[in-house]
RNA sequence: CGGGAAGUAGCACAACUUGGCAGUGCACGUGGUUUGGGACCAUGAGGUUGCAGGUUCAAAUCCUGUCUUCCCGACCA
């Protein structure tokens, strides 16, 4: 493309609007354009991006013979009644009413429009396996977008999903998948971690995810340096570290903390380590009162906390209802005396002489142990923290942000049966199928390309995604023979079948220099003052340094760069 | 949904307190001088000040409502 009389634009001051730095670059780069909160337009410069991203992604899908197809985005409510997620979904999904006032919803996910696909080409066993995908828009009604298009209300995602007879199958499909997820992310150059996640609202066996390793990742990943071992925190096992204390258990006293209310107030007034204090958080749990307890360094871990009490709603109690059961005020609960079950975290269990609060405005108890109340049960229900006890190895754990930009699930039979997907095996056995799902946010792995690819002048694309692969710049276009060279140039390689840009606008040299490493482009030639001598000079984006080359040599040499890059 | 902030040219912002011709920088048009890492001079164009109502001789400015956006939190297959 030649830039002169195309549709390019760069904004050369940061925009005040976009918090990460992805987001900023690819808005100030021209690629994309935010038209409402989380919903943007993909300009074409980053649509160009994005088909790169789904052609690996097709390579790949096609590879282990998993067909494309394409669903609707407006889909009947029925559809989501039929497995019971609507619930689930509830604030989240968009939903609109036709003329005849008939509900529709814009598809947040397609397990069930998959299903019912699958329908028509699943009698006996001998249909099984095989594998659908699709590469579309998701709508999900996000209470805050943010970070670009990390987070975002309409995004585009490839949703792979697999049928098989048994869970040994299953299994065999659900490795292909897995390995082809690796290999799609290692060819788009993201640096990732695969973990152990909660399956959540989409239910099933297994949940993996693959996230992006950045600094403003929504997820935590916990992860062990010495084995293996990796989890969102959401999941991940707690291990007690510490022996059960020696230390001789004491009476506990009544002792006044003025206006001492949070863990840290509490801490200082008297002066005594957080890990010295026990939280009491008052918890609605399907709409029952329950009292946690949890050290006071450590967090509440809600999915735990619902599985382990098979529960589907969990949410802080209200200050009313905190009220109602301490009989005091928020900052100053404790287990003592309290008419509500009690569970406390397995660290505490472990814990002699801790500080709690007393159930009584400006008072706490020090010299508290287990065995001044009763509690129904002690469980995991807490974060791990970093460098806490690996529960594969014992080493220490260690945490990075994450971008979840894949996931993969085995969901077993949760959908065929709800929509009544089933064959009959070899002795005539009606049997209902197996699946996995697997979805790849695609705007999302583009987010994670530029978060974990620019430097202060813009965008480091990797060969095999970059809009461009190559960039000749003419230093002056109002010179003759630089501009021929140039054109000449841009023939040659077109011919060669590489997509090049020609930056044939009249503006100064620094302009363009400084608009090829905005947007990212991996290789610039620039044609100056020796095109005479037939010399032009060659970069890379990421080094500093160009070299000077002849002009009959230099797509040979870019044609060896690219070779050597593309993955 | 709770708390906070903000909507003025394509972008970033000023003017608002104390009502009186709607401005600056970047970007854009024209002319000129420049020309290897975001040039300079001159001269232009670009606005229903988010929207609706109210107060006033007069509203970007004061008042009411509403919409939108952003931040913190809640939520998040």
């Amino acid at each position: 493309m030649k830039l002169k009389n195309s549709f390019f634009y760069t904004i050369r001051e940061n925009i005040k609007d976009e918090d990460s730095v992805s987001g900023n670059l690819l808005v100030r780069s021209g690629m994309i354009k935010k038209t409402s909160a989380g919903i943007y337009m993909y300009l074409p410069l980053g649509f160009k991006v994005l088909k790169n991203i789904e052609n690996i992604i097709r390579e790949e899908m096609n590879k282990i013979n998993s067909q494309e197809l394409l669903m609707p985005s407006l889909i009947s409510k029925d559809v989501y009644e039929s497995s019971n997620r609507l619930s689930s979904f509830g604030d989240s999904m968009f939903s609109l009413k036709d003329r005849f006032d008939k509900d529709y919803v814009l598809g947040p996910t397609h397990e069930e429009l998959f299903t019912i696909a699958a329908l028509n080409n699943v009698r006996s066993f001998k249909d099984l396996p095989f594998s659908l995908y699709q590469i579309q828009n998701k709508y999900r009604d996000e209470a805050r977008p943010r970070y670009g298009l990390i987070r975002v209300r309409e995004f585009l995602m490839k949703d792979a999903y697999t049928f098989d007879k048994d869970l040994n199958g299953l299994d065999i499909s659900y490795n292909d998948m897995y390995n082809a997820y690796k290999k799609i992310f290692t060819r788009l150059g993201i640096n990732y971690k695969i973990v152990k996640a909660d399956t959540g609202s989409m239910g099933g066996l297994l949940s993996e995810e693959f996230q992006a390793i950045t600094d403003i990742g929504e997820d935590t990943v916990v992860f062990c340096e010495s084995c293996d071992y990796s989890s969102n925190l959401e999941v991940c096992e707690s291990i007690i570290s510490e022996k059960e204390s020696t230390e001789k258990k004491l009476e506990k006293d009544l002792i006044e903390t003025i206006d001492a209310k949070t863990i840290d107030e509490v801490s200082e007034y008297l002066n005594e380590a957080p890990s010295k204090l026990v939280k009491t958080l008052i918890y609605k749990i399907d709409g029952k009162l329950y009292a946690l307890l949890i050290k006071g360094d450590a967090q509440i871990n809600e999915i735990k906390v619902l599985k382990l009490l098979n529960a589907k709603t969990i949410e802080l109690a209200s200050e009313a209802e905190v009220k109602k059961v301490t009989r005091s005020e928020i900052g100053f609960v404790g287990p003592i005396g309290i008419d509500v079950p009690i569970i406390i975290d397995n660290e505490v269990a472990n814990m002699v002489n801790f500080i709690v609060g007393a159930n009584k405005k400006d008072y706490h108890y020090k010299n508290v142990n287990i065995d001044d109340f009763t509690y129904i049960m002690a469980a995991d229900i807490r974060n791990v923290k970093e460098g806490d006890l690996c529960p594969k190895c014992g080493c220490e754990l260690k945490f990075k942000k994450g971008i979840e930009i894949g996931n993969t699930f085995k969901l077993g039979t949760k959908y065929s049966e709800a929509l009544n997907l089933r064959y009959n095996d070899e002795d005539n056995n009606l049997k209902p199928v197996w699946m996995g799902c697997y979805g790849i946010g695609i705007g999302r792995c583009l987010s994670a390309i530029v978060e974990q690819k620019n430097d202060e002048k813009g965008i480091i694309w990797p060969m095999n995604i970059a809009p461009y692969k190559v960039a000749i710049v003419v230093v002056d276009v109002n010179n003759e023979t630089q501009l021929q060279a140039a054109n000449h140039l841009y023939n040659t390689f077109k011919e060669a079948n590489i997509d090049i840009l020609l930056d044939d606008r009249n503006e100064r040299a620094g302009v363009k220099f400084n608009d090829m490493d905005l947007i990212g482009i991996p290789i610039r030639i620039t044609v100056g003052r020796k095109a005479d001598e037939h010399i032009v000079e060659l970069k890379k984006r990421e080094e500093e340094e160009f070299t000077e080359i002849s002009i009959f040599d230099v797509l040979y040499k870019v044609q060896d760069i690219i070779e050597e890059e593309n993955i």
